[in-house]
Order: structure tokens, then sequence, then C-alpha cells
DNA sequence: AAATGTATTATTGTATACAATGATACACAA
DNA sequence: TTGTGTATCATTGTATACAATAATACATTT
């Protein structure tokens, strides 16, 4: 923190990231939410003061999402918000269904009894949460369902480009939860592809998590993808 | 530059890029080529005056590396080489696999006559350079040519993770470049898929292109992998 | 000798200073 | 009015100063 002490972020998140690593969640966050939005200007001294900050970490975590594709640095000119556009977000899930299908085939080859032990919890959990329709708990294990199984293929760099894509897909994952019945639908499939890693089948946990990605983009076109972006 | 004014890197990369976007490139290339080897600590100030700047620039660099998981920052401790590992060379492949079929399919539908051109005209300079064994231009036409397929598929995320990609392996492609026969077996290899594409047939463009990551991946692991890496 | 505590040093984390670049507004001339 | 030049301001780029943390070496105690 700086002299004044007076961090915003400081207080919400735990310490256990540094400054920038805070910065960089916080600001990658309302990009990704849509509250930065695209063409916006970030300027490095609003965003250090708005986050209670010196310019220092701001322009770290900047550069990082530079890196992401998420902002656009122009040289000497400034940072302005990229994020993530609908054509994105059609690409990625066309990329997901061939990488959720690798990334569970490898699982079910590499998995071990830990993760598939908690990869129940969450399905059981979820299906409690189904009944009761708290799609922000349902958003959430989502998310956990799949970063145990992404840390379940043992690949370093699937499980990287996975995460990132989960992430920047958060709008419309979000969206898909709202269509009814969808939430109960996704659980089964989330089983049926948990029963194929547990029974060892690569084939069809492959085939499984392909067909989990390709009934989300269709409940996605669905609702008019355009809307949620 | 600094007050001193002596950067080494000045001198050998034109100034398109600013002075983070060189040192960047400088120490990605360093840890890809395997100069800097996994383990080896990084620090800052070393690095800074190894290249003639200051710290910022490095530290900048230095958390970009840690985004694409070339490089381990250990808060307060300080940053170490990771680099691409022989089983994340195995991954990329997996990956790319069938996401340059993706990459090739989508440039069937949405290619345009410059590029068209463009591949044709490496394809036609890379027949040259197998004849006359210049590996070093075979290297860079390999990525001349994916490069501007990857444009050509019209994703931009589709692009960055190819992109990526292709840098991360750049050991084991210039070692498949040795292996005799094989440069003028890749090229035409190329030039099936660049027809396929030609002929707007998405289904044999991604066949194509898989079957060439699958190739590569054999002739790979014909010499040994783990001896690339 | 082994273990523990403490002083010292090295290194990173953050803030800030200064330089350089680009944007803006306004005066002035055609 | 329109265009152009110039002064001013805002913003980024880089370097450096200072604070905080971790590593090391050494002394002290048992």
């Amino acid at each position: 923190m700086g002299k004044k002490g007076e961090s915003k972020i400081n207080q919400e998140v735990s310490d256990k990231y540094s400054l920038r690593g805070r910065v960089f969640q916080v600001i990658r966050e309302k990009i990704l939410s849509g509250e930065y939005k695209h063409g916006e200007e970030l300027k490095e001294t609003a965003l250090a003061s708005e986050l209670g900050v010196s310019r220092t970490p701001v322009r770290e975590a900047l550069r990082q999402m530079e890196l992401e594709g998420l902002v656009k640095i122009i040289p000497n000119k400034g940072a302005s918000v990229i994020g993530i556009t609908a054509e994105d977000m059609e690409d990625i899930y066309s990329m997901r269904s061939l990488l959720e299908g690798l990334c569970a085939g490898f699982a079910a080859e590499r998995i071990n009894e830990e993760q598939l032990d908690k990869l129940e919890e969450i399905a059981y959990l979820t299906d409690f949460h189904v009944k009761k329709g708290n799609l922000e708990k349902l958003y959430e294990l989502d998310n956990q369902f799949h970063e145990v199984m992404y840390e379940a293929s043992g690949s370093r760099m699937l499980k990287h480009v996975l995460s990132d894509f989960h992430h920047y897909v958060e709008r419309v994952r979000k969206a898909s939860l709202l269509s009814p019945g969808r939430s109960q639908m996704f659980n089964e499939e989330h089983k049926a592809i948990l029963e194929a890693i547990r029974e060892k089948d690569r084939g069809k946990a492959e085939r499984l998590a392909n067909a989990h990605m390709k009934n989300t983009i269709a409940n996605i076109s669905e609702q008019g993808l355009e809307k949620n972006v």
C-alpha cells in the first residue's frame, strides 16, 4: 500500500496476492464483467487513485492484460479496453469444444482419487443449488468443476488456456444459467462426463465433454448470443 | 533509453517497439531458445544492467512472462525461469492438432485473395530453400506460413493462441528441420493445405492441417523429443 | 558441534520524480 | 471561415528513491 494506506481493494481481497496481483484481478474482472466497456480509455493516474495505489502496480497490471489481448496499448498514447467481443465468444466456444474434449480425455487417464471425490462433491452440491435456483452459487460451482477438471488433465498448458477461456466467457455463462432447465441439464452433463472419467473411458469422456460444449453453444444461440455481450 | 544511452538492444531491434517491448522480446527469446534455463533466477537489477535499462521495463516484461507461464514469480523473492518443458511441448502439439485444423477450416471460408497469394509465394519460396538446405530460412518461412494462416482464420483468439504455441515449440521445430527429407515433406503438406483452402473445402483443410501436426509429432518422436528440449 | 537469535546484506515492492511524447486550445494569417 | 503555428496541458515512459521482505553470515548459548 502507499503512504496513504487507503486502498479500497485491500479490504475486500485477501493478502495472498501482491498489490499488483490484486489490481490486476480488479481491473480484469471489471473488463470481463463489462463494467469497463470496449474502447474505454484506461488512464493510469485515474485507475491508480481510484484504487488507492500508485501508477506502478497499475502499469504492470495493464501490461499483463495487454499480453492477454484484453487491453490495447498504443505507445505514448495510452491503454484502452478491448475485452471479449461476441465474435471472440463464438471462437472461444469452437476452441473449447475441442479442448474440453481433450482435457476430459486426459483426465480419464490421469485423474486421482482426491480429484474424483472433489468432482463428485461439486456435482452433488450443484444438484442442491439447482433445486434452490441459486444462480450465483451455480456459477461458482461450474467454475470449480471445470477448474478441477483442468487440474486433473495433468497438462499445465491445457489448464492455462482453458482457465482463461472459461473466465473470458463469464458473461454468457451467467446468462445461460438464466435459461429455464439449463442448469439442471448442464449438471447432468457434468455428471455424465464424471462417470466416463471414473470408468477411465477416454473416448467417452472426450465425446461427452465435446457435446457438453456444443449443447452450451446451442443454448446460448437460442437466447441470442449478441444480447449477452 | 536511460541517461547513459548505452542500450545493447536498441542497436539490434527496430524502434517500432517500446523499450519494455524490446526487453520483453529479448528475455522471452532467451527463455524459448534455452539460453535461460529452467530454474535460473532472473534478478531484475542484473537483467537491467545487462540490457542497459532501468528496472522498470524489466519488471514489466517479467510480469508479462509470468502471465504466460514462462516465468514463475514468488512475491518478495523473485523471478525464475519456467520455460517450456518436454511435457509442455507434447501437450502443445496435442492442442495444435485440433486447433490448426480448426484454423485451416476457418481460413477455407474466410481467406482473401491477398492472403492466398502470400501463402502461395511462401510455399514457392520454401521449395527453393528446401533444395538449398537453408535451414534458417526454412524456419523463418514456416513462421510466415503459419502466421498468414492464423490471420486468415479471421479469429483473433485462435490467432493469439496458435501464435504463442508456435513460438513455444521453436526448439523442436528447428530440430525437426534437421531430419532428412522432413523439410521437403512439410512443404508438400503446406501446399496440400493451401490447395484445400483455395478450393474452399473446409473439411479437407481441417483434416490436412490436423494430419500435418500429427506427422510433425511423429517426426519429432522418431528423433526423440527429449533430446531437443 | 548444533541450534537459535541477531545484524547485515541483497532483492523485490511501491511510490515518485523527471523527461518525452502527444493532445488541445487559441491566436493569427490567408 | 479555414488553416496553421505555437503555447500549454495531460499522459505516458523511464529512472530512481525508499520501504518492506527475505536470505545470509555470524555470534551466542546449550
